[in-house]
RNA sequence: GGGCCUAUAGCUCAGUUGGUUAGAGCGCACCCCUGAUAAGGGUGAGGUCAGAGGUCCGAAUCCUCUUAGGCCCA
């Protein structure tokens, strides 16, 4: 007879209510997001009861320009778990993503969009079609994220070029301005000739480039000291350089202090260069060093680089001086050991020539041509493409300085857009300087104030702040916040004035930024202002924009103060972004915030890695290794790229390809699987899928079967593991746990074990109304537990249980409390049960290996064991047998003191028709003659 | 070239202050079950802890160097 609907089994094909085998999440998902949607979850989850007040978790702002790749959704799925987390830890955690629009990579991809047409050249038409084009990425990306399942205030984002933002960003850069930070100055920068437009240096690619390499002879005409020797012959300090082109922009000649130089006599002449560098200058410059005996070319003498104080020489080609000065960034590494310098054309070399006092001489113009500063013999020359090295050359190779001219490749700045090497050129531009009012030191501590995980970031970020030059933020482009800085057309002042900066940011935030460009300086300012020096109506406006960064830098303020976003507090709790956010965002922001609030814009910083293919390398399209997170949320579905990103160390790189999405999607599987079969077993299917109602059918915990109890207890260890893991913003930690519980604890374990209790047992009876009661507990856990991780799983659980509280998702839970009131104890009970077990399992796996019997439940196991293994067991005695999932088990107190051995053999009685249990009161009931005694109780 | 970081089974991760034969899960192999079934169970094989030196009674763990890789900077 055929049993099977006497039984309370799973049967997901039958039973309306029952949670599917198969995710199918790319279609499943998609419906539990519309009624994420349809109830609002975002609002519902910032309405939720906060007992622990807010957590404010402020979104880095990705640039909008092209599809999100995977270190988008590593990061913004890292952010959406700490946020659902701290949600269901009872804090009121708002999420406000945002983007990046302005900046260079949108500006040139509509410039070419519009090369050819009407508009190309027309400001205007070039911004307003920037805006549309970001506007059009941001809807893409948003579609994109929202599609993983982060969970945020997605009909809200906040944008850099809205106008509230931009204006917020004129009222940042006011503050600055107006606490002294902002300057106006020359400097060096990286300056791309053809794109006529300063570099910030994340602009900038190192790649290899091809320069002349020249040796230059500096003719000597003041040697106060005495170091070259006497006579009439020439003497010389000779130098190297690959940047002919800046030569006569040449006003020093720097050595260090410490290095020993040597006077070598060549022919009739005298060089001065570095010792250590003698043999190679000589070899390149085609001489060989004499030996001591003395051959063409021999050193006169050697003197210490502090020795050549007031040396001076005459420029090679003009009629000027280019005395010999002390850098410490001098070396013996190449060149000569002394340093041509031209304060126009670098950034040491500016430094050095502020502290003695040479001015800045810079004659390039902003196309890479030589202005008339450089003499009338250059005046027009082009560095790129080499005629103005070409023709410093002639003219060093006519005056007879020039002793040596080749190619050198080595590694050279280039601009990332236009692939141009770069140059440096003295220009003015917009500062803050980082130096103002103990402005680094005040940074500094504010790193020291902040908690950064992990920890050793912060050594990165304090280093990068402590070495920072000053912030140049001024762009020579159209797509961005004009710097709100006017100059008074009678006496030239600049104006940096704070009321008229409030007064551009007001009419900014009634349009947008654009206005900058579209009105005169008289509509931007207050009505009768006039140059606060002359009194001059007559203004004109910066045309240099702000540097991205600082739109970025202020988000902190702009979006936590917005007055919009009541939900928002200023200090974020926390920043998580990529690594390379040192130097950007986690770096402009402390900036930003120190200079006006006078501390960090966060309390904490998490870094995540780079994510890089399976064998760790960074993923390029050259390569071929791009793993595209839409494709596999498509092929797999958000859950599984989400546990993917759960399962990780993300602090550190992590590791992606399509193998470990796989393995991904088969971890899922599992834990689905054991959802599915918690969730499915709280049906009474022999009554007509009647499903579990813990508050009718729920065992008290001290009724409970012990077995449940310590699955409870097991449980609750789970929950404070996931704990600790979630606070620590370790989620592999939590992944690993919630693994291990299911496949080991749950699936090869106690699952195993009740399923005879579930299935075979009356529908209302105490031993599966206990079973049942653990299940509930554990799977309403896990739901929550999971809830920040597989977000779309977690609520398909839910809805399947039921909610007594009402609440509408998981994600709207509370933290589980712990349920067993005597957990450690339980768990220490049962641990000699379980490590029997194991013993069991080899007995019956010899067993069957021997064919000695075949299914498990065939065998009767005899445990042979010293006497306190004996006692330990012996309250357990009644449920060892179905715990080891064998049909009867005998435990006798051996003779021996330590080894326990285990004999399997066949199970006496005969096999019960129903529970498939061999039993020795089976056919005893009358009417049941194939049946045990409990099935025939069951049924009857 | 400089700074910071990483390297433990095929994969993802554990390995407290250096202390027995380096652990887990997944995957894999073999077997069982067919009442979780495009599921479930059992057993098993996998590691010179990137490599080489060193300190120590003892090193995956501390030091040095090398290699490979990553981010940032020049």
């Amino acid at each position: 007879m055929d049993y099977r609907s006497t039984l309370n089994i799973t049967l997901g094909d039958r039973d309306p209510g029952a949670m599917p085998q198969r995710g199918g999440l790319p279609v499943r998902e998609l419906e539990i997001q519309r009624r994420w949607a349809e109830i609002g979850l975002y609002r519902l989850s910032i309405e939720k009861d906060a007992r622990n007040g807010s957590f404010i978790l402020h979104d880095g702002p990705p640039y909008s320009n092209g599809h999100i790749h995977l270190g988008h959704a590593l990061n913004k799925i890292a952010k959406d778990i700490i946020v659902k987390y701290k949600t269901l830890q009872g804090y009121r955690a708002p999420y406000v993503p945002g983007w990046d629009n302005h900046g260079m990579p949108i500006e040139n991809n509509v410039a070419r969009e519009l090369m050819g047409t009407p508009q190309a050249g027309d400001r205007a038409a070039l911004r307003r079609r920037c805006r549309e084009y970001a506007a059009e990425w941001v809807g893409v990306q948003r579609g994109e994220f929202q599609r993983l399942g982060v969970r945020g205030d997605w009909d809200h984002p906040y944008l850099t070029m809205s106008p509230e933002f931009e204006g917020s960003t004129i009222d940042t850069f006011g503050a600055l301005a107006e606490r002294g930070f902002i300057y106006r100055g020359m400097k060096p920068v990286l300056w791309c000739a053809h794109c006529r437009t300063a570099l910030a240096d994340a602009e900038v690619e190192y790649g290899e480039h091809t320069s002349n390499s020249i040796y230059v002879r500096f003719p000597v005409i003041d040697d106060p000291g005495g170091v070259f020797g006497g006579g009439a012959a020439g003497r010389y300090v000779l130098v190297w350089t690959t940047t002919p082109w800046t030569i006569p922009a040449n006003l020093a000649l720097a050595v260090h202090t410490d290095a020993e130089y040597a006077i070598l006599e060549l022919e009739t002449d005298q060089y001065l260069v570095a010792r250590a560098l003698a043999a190679k200058v000589l070899s390149d410059i085609g001489h060989v060093a004499g030996d001591e005996a003395g051959q063409e070319v021999r050193a006169v003498r050697y003197v210490r680089g502090s020795e050549l104080e007031g040396l001076v020489c005459r420029h090679p080609l003009f009629e000027r001086p280019s005395p010999v000065v002390y850098a410490p960034y001098v070396t013996m590494e190449d060149g000569t050991g002394v340093v041509h310098t031209a304060p126009g054309h670098g950034k040491e070399d500016f430094d050095t020539g502020r502290q003695y006092g040479l001015p800045v001489l810079c004659p390039v113009d902003g196309g890479g041509a030589f202005t008339g500063e450089a003499g009338d013999a250059f005046v027009g020359a082009r560095i790129l493409g080499g005629e103005a090295d070409r023709r410093v050359m002639d003219a060093l190779a006519e005056a007879g300085h020039l002793l040596s001219q080749r190619a050198y490749s080595h590694s050279y700045p280039h601009c990332w857009r236009c692939h141009h090497p770069l140059l440096f050129r003295a220009t003015v531009q917009w500062f803050m300087d980082i130096d103002h009012d103990q402005h680094r030191e005040r940074c500094v501590e504010a790193i020291g104030a902040t908690e950064w995980v992990p920890p050793v970031s912060a050594n990165r970020i304090r280093s990068m702040v402590q070495g920072r030059p000053d912030w140049c933020l001024s762009r020579q482009r159209a797509w961005g916040v004009g710097i709100p800085a006017f100059y008074c057309r009678s006496c030239g002042d600049q104006i940096l004035d704070p009321v008229a900066i409030r007064s551009v940011a007001d009419h900014v935030r009634s349009e947008n930024a654009d206005v900058w460009y579209t009105r005169p300086s008289s509509e931007l300012l207050p009505p009768d202002y006039g140059c606060p020096s002359c009194g001059s109506r007559e203004l004109d406006k910066e045309t240099d924009i702000l540097d991205v960064w600082f739109d970025s830098g202020a988000t902190h303020l702009a979006v936590l103060e917005d007055p919009a976003r009541p939900d928002l507090t200023w200090p974020a709790d926390v920043y998580l972004e990529g690594s390379d956010q040192h130097r950007g965002w986690f770096n402009s922001s402390l900036m930003v915030g120190v200079g006006v609030r006078g501390r960090a814009p966060y309390n904490t910083v998490i870094t995540n890695g780079w994510t890089l293919d399976e064998n760790g390398r960074a993923m390029h399209k050259s390569l071929g290794n791009v793993v595209s997170p839409n494709e596999i949320v498509a092929q797999y579905g958000a859950d599984v790229l989400r546990l993917w990103a759960a399962s990780v160390d993300y602090f550190e790189d992590v590791r992606c390809s399509p193998g470990i999405i796989k393995q991904a999607s088969e971890s899922y599987r599992q834990i689905r699987n054991t959802l599915r079969f918690l969730v499915n077993n709280l049906a009474d299917s022999a009554r007509g899928f009647r499903r579990f109602d813990p508050a009718a059918d729920g065992v008290p915990c001290d009724a409970l079967y012990d077995l449940d109890r310590w699955a409870i207890a097991r449980l609750d260890e789970l929950v404070a593991t996931c704990r600790r893991g979630y606070d620590a913003y370790e989620f592999h930690r939590v992944y690993h746990a919630v693994h291990h519980f299911c496949s080991v604890d749950l699936s090869a374990f106690y699952l195993d074990v009740i399923k005879d209790r579930l299935y075979c047992e009356r529908a209302g009876s105490l031993p599966r109304r206990s079973a049942q009661t653990a299940l509930f507990s554990i799977a309403r856990a896990l739901a929550i537990v999971l809830a920040p991780i597989l977000s779309h799983t977690a609520d398909e659980v839910w809805q399947l249980l039921g909610d007594p509280d009402g609440r509408k998702s998981a994600q709207l839970a509370d933290w589980p409390e712990a349920m067993a009131s005597d957990g450690p104890d339980t768990i220490a009970r049962w641990e000699p049960v379980l490590q029997m077990r194991a013993l069991v399992n080899l007995a019956v796996e010899a067993a069957r290996q021997e064919k000695r019997i075949g299914n498990p439940l065939e065998s009767a196991a005899t445990i042979r064991t010293n006497v306190e293994m004996a006692r330990t067991l012996a309250p357990y005695e009644h449920v060892l047998a179905s715990v080891y999932k064998v049909s009867a088990v005998e435990v006798i107190v051996s003779e021996d003191p330590v080894a326990t051995t285990i004999d399997v053999t066949r199970a006496p009685g005969v096999k019960c028709a129903r529970c498939w249990l061999i039993k020795t009161d089976v056919g005893l009931r009358t009417g049941h003659s194939d049946l045990c005694g409990r099935c025939a109780d069951a049924i009857a």
